[in-house]
DNA sequence: CCATATAGTCAATCAGGTTGTCTATCATGT
DNA sequence: ACATGATAGACAACCTGATTGACTATATGG
């Protein structure tokens, strides 16, 4: 099959090892006390960043709509990795920030993904991983990291 | 960022890449005729095969649920890229079989990813795509492609 | 021939997303 | 100083896709 449709075997191949990563950097989150903390929480964590953001903000940056931004602040919020604080200088915003719980996931999280870069690096050698890399920013736009992942994949 | 944090970037380049040559299927598809198909149609469509599925069979070969199977099947008959037949041989069985309309799209979407590969093939030189194909199958396993992303990234 | 396993369906529930609406607060221009 | 318009957040209604549990119909095997 992929000898008469070579095309077919890269999105897999891209969304197979994408996967791969993520559900190794969460089984290993798992083991370091982090059991509850689902794919999306840490890209979420990410965007929201050490300085915090408001819903808006996190709606803009993942290309969802600002209620369906609040909607993850409370689920972040009641898990333990977020906290809303207001901002003194506009009453309207309610600024969310990691708590140190939400830092120490972000802060393993980066350590764990060295961690399996690291053995992809010795599996295929650092060159490749690095040619690899370079390819994939090439064929890849800068910037702008839409995360609505689950309702893009399915819908209709 | 990704200096001090160079595991980072990986996983969301492969997101990344993987998500625009989907974007990039879909909107050709759509040119060609499919404006209705979704992306994980494609998936499905594929998973069903020439030969057609039961929904516990789906199910089990897409990581779902035979419920949220024969959902997915109820859909694509509903916008007619694939139909119920019965199994001579065991009435309970319902065997989905993609109806012409649904072999048209998954004809034209090997044919238009194949197309994506020339594109990158270009852009980064046959050669560099052939190790970057190579490198992604080293690292990620054969068999079993679990096709329950959209679940999978959300959930908490 | 009955007991068990399997295929499919129905119903209730949940997560996450969307749009629309509403209120409170800021920011600006007259 | 104030009226106007823009922005932040919250609430409600609705959609899709997935889950579990319960139920029916049909095979299968002792």
């Amino acid at each position: 099959m992929s000898s008469d449709a070579p095309g077919f075997e890269l999105p897999l191949r891209l969304l197979l090892a994408f996967r791969m990563l993520i559900d190794e950097l969460h089984a290993e989150l798992a083991r370091q006390g982090h059991p509850d903390l689902r794919p999306m929480h840490g890209f979420v964590m990410q965007a929201i960043g050490p300085r915090g953001t408001t819903a808006v903000e996190l709606g803009r940056m993942l290309g969802v709509s600002k209620q369906a931004a609040g909607k993850t602040i409370d689920t972040l919020e009641r898990v333990g990795y977020v906290e809303r604080t207001t901002d003194s200088h506009d009453t309207r915003r309610k600024i969310a920030r990691l708590t140190p719980y939400g830092m120490d996931a972000l802060n393993r999280s980066a350590r764990i993904f060295d961690d399996l870069r690291a053995r992809w690096a010795h599996e295929l050698g650092e060159e490749r991983l690095q040619a690899l890399e370079a390819d994939l920013r090439k064929v890849t736009p800068d910037g702008l990291w839409r995360l609505d992942t689950p309702g893009w994949f399915g819908s209709l």
